[in-house]
DNA sequence: CCGGATCCGCTACGATACTG
DNA sequence: CAGTATCGTAGCGGATCCGG
């Protein structure tokens, strides 16, 4: 538990700064707009956080209103962590800072872990500024597959694994069109058109993104 | 000077936090939006900044493309930090991280310190969505003086004391008026209506004001 | 006075080991 | 599975000092 280092100014991104300025605590929200995550997949997902570091944050995000602890009923009881209103309110803020980002992220280095869902993220912006309304979109990539929900303004925003229910859609890509797609060099409707995505379902939200 | 403690995650938001998670860095972003700084400047409108990490942040910024040093002409020469175009393109985090932040601005804590010009981001944002143009505004408080571009897409966004140049409109507060319409909690158009606001000038820009 | 560099004590972080 | 305990290291804050 930290004793609380503030910056002590009245300003408004400072006292944002305040509460999830210290290392790792946006990479955590990144993994629970995901949904409800237990411990250890947290720790699975965030390699080169230690357990202590783990555990000090979720009980400072607990405090802060950004998350609740919940326990799963049985069978295969669990402690859950999941983001309440206030916390995933921090989207704007990851998809924020996942834009200015996008240019730098270059090539894989050999040192970089991966995970399917971290690309949901910039997806989710993509299909936004593209107009493709809501719904429900599956994904599968070589390096795993994951969902989301696109304009969705409450619940999670995506998650590991297939779609929970019957999607709006299905795409595939290759993990160069994605990252292409991703960085915003590539829009989704070129990279459709060339082929390079597979787009799949007969929602609405797929035919749109067949016929953009 | 950092080694680089990087996330080693092929994420954009994960290497934006690489280049701005550190303690610091996206306050002096911050101080540098309002055009160029001396290092004894934003010194002073840091409290709590220790000379050695301003030093290295500084350092670690120029490295990163964040910022540019240069020395400015005689008389007065100093050397004066300034933010290049990818730095200042870190405004969107800070816009997204202060409107996150705003319900927890609260009220003022004796321990707070507080500038001026730190009410311009929320200010900026506000005019940008009470879609009142670009133009220059000159803003006076209790606390002091500070003006802004509304609407700039290059140059700096606000600085300390008066206007260079002719504003196209002044606004004069007193601080819980300010406070309640950078929380958003009261609108400018109202605060004008209740003469919580004085608008002088003659610009394009002050005439929306005062109309709306 | 400006622009730092240096030193010191403290806290936070990362890795590993261990426990209910 | 879900953390706590321990320990070495790195980052931070405060103060002092120093060259231009």
């Amino acid at each position: 538990m930290s004793p609380r280092r503030s910056y002590d100014q009245y300003c408004s991104a400072a006292r944002a700064l305040d509460v999830v300025g210290d290392r790792w605590t946006l990479l955590i929200v990144r993994e629970l707009l995901a949904g409800p995550r237990r411990y250890t997949d947290l720790h699975a997902d965030l390699p080169g956080v230690s357990t202590d570091v783990l555990a000090s944050r979720l009980k400072d995000m607990e405090r802060d209103g950004l998350t609740t602890r919940r326990r799963l009923p049985p069978p295969g009881a669990a402690y859950v962590y999941e983001l309440t209103g206030h916390g995933r309110e921090l989207l704007s803020v990851l998809q924020a800072l996942g834009e200015w980002g996008a240019p730098l992220l270059g090539d894989r280095r050999a040192t970089d872990a991966v995970r399917a869902h971290w690309f949901a993220l910039p997806l989710s912006r993509v299909l936004r500024d593209a107009g493709a309304g809501t719904g429900l979109v599956e994904v599968r990539l070589e390096e795993g597959e994951f969902h989301l929900w696109a304009g969705a303004e409450e619940g999670p925003v995506y998650g590991e694994g297939p779609a929970p229910e019957e999607p709006d859609a299905r795409l595939t890509f290759d993990t160069a069109t994605c990252v292409a797609v991703a960085r915003g060099e590539l829009s989704l409707p070129d990279a459709v058109r060339e082929g390079r995505v597979e787009v799949r379902g007969e929602g609405a939200l797929a035919k749109e993104l067949r016929e953009a």
